[in-house]
DNA sequence: CTTGACAGTTCAATTATAGAACTTTAGTGG
DNA sequence: CCACTAAAGTTCTATAATTGAACTGTCAAG
């Protein structure tokens, strides 16, 4: 499969893969919240190559998750800022934090504390549901086929026999 | 920078995108989620090559995301479940999944629905505050230093007078 | 008129991924 | 016994992506 294919397949989440699945693309986000805008900052910060930089910045510009605007004029000079798709990826960008303060954290413990300005404590963050405000499990989920259901890739490409059984599953 | 550097960072979401932070990890894992725990389980459901799905099951298994269990004996054929740290991805994988349905769905919509088996209803997951229960926003989070805090490579790296200041910063 | 910052581009060398065939252990049907 | 199938990998070559380093063009300052 290639990159391109991803963003095809029927599923939310390829989908996304296909934005963000890739080593530096989260990491490039990740400065972008920190405030970084312009070139040269995202590549002292990353140690990313300026090729590969160029690239991605690129990439997420055409996928609308940047927006790519001018500071000054002679030399035309650009900063990359969040659109609003892309700050709209705050939430995944704190359940990876997040996570990995959970289980990736060394004995000196987190990098960065959070707080939260609103309440004025540092907090973590828990996923809920949008309609009752409980906390969402794995096991706690049933999934429905939507309207954008296709056939998945490969019950499709495989002999009929081969299809495998549907049935609910949570994700 | 490479794969393992990237663990050693003292950044959360750095150590976490060495683990998930690649073309099939996050895929791999949407299969888990929708029970899928054999070789050729993943194989046909996703069309990666055999070659790779080894490697990436066993680094899945390295990092203790997965875990891997005989299912029979002769021959000794295994099974791969998530553990607690696999399963505690899980609000990763939603809010992807929530990103992609709000922002790469065609025409059709969602591929899938999501109900809440505790209320009963179809929704959305939100990320809050732990402390307050409000959602919490890019805009809405002041960021500390914790004690798991280096300086980051960058600044290290660099001579003294190209140290960049320090800022309080939404990750 | 030389140096430096910024925002890239170009190119060779190294890695990773894709695609296909092959291996091992065992069960099934004739 | 023999061919065929299945699961779970492994091995191999070709192609694509990434790295590392140098290079380009525009302007400003000294």
């Amino acid at each position: 499969m290639k990159w391109d294919e991803l963003e095809e397949e029927p599923c939310s989440l390829a989908r996304t893969v296909a934005v963000i699945g890739d080593r530096w693309s989260l990491l490039i986000l990740r400065e972008c919240f920190l405030r970084t805008r312009r070139f040269e900052g995202f590549q002292s910060a990353l140690g990313i190559t300026r090729h590969l930089l160029a690239e991605r910045l690129k990439k997420l510009v055409r996928l609308g998750v940047l927006r790519r605007i001018p500071y000054q004029e002679s030399p035309k000079r650009h900063e990359y800022i969040l659109t609003q798709k892309g700050l709209d990826l705050y939430p995944i960008i704190m359940s990876i934090v997040h996570w990995g303060d959970t289980h990736m954290v060394d004995e000196r413990g987190r990098p960065l504390l959070h707080e939260h300005k609103s309440c004025g404590k540092m907090f973590d963050p828990v996923l809920v549901c949008s309609e009752c405000g409980e906390p969402v499990t794995a096991k706690g989920v049933h999934v429905h086929p939507g309207p954008g259901k296709r056939v998945p890739r490969a019950a499709a490409d495989l002999p009929k026999a081969a299809k495998t059984k549907t049935r609910s599953r949570a994700v």
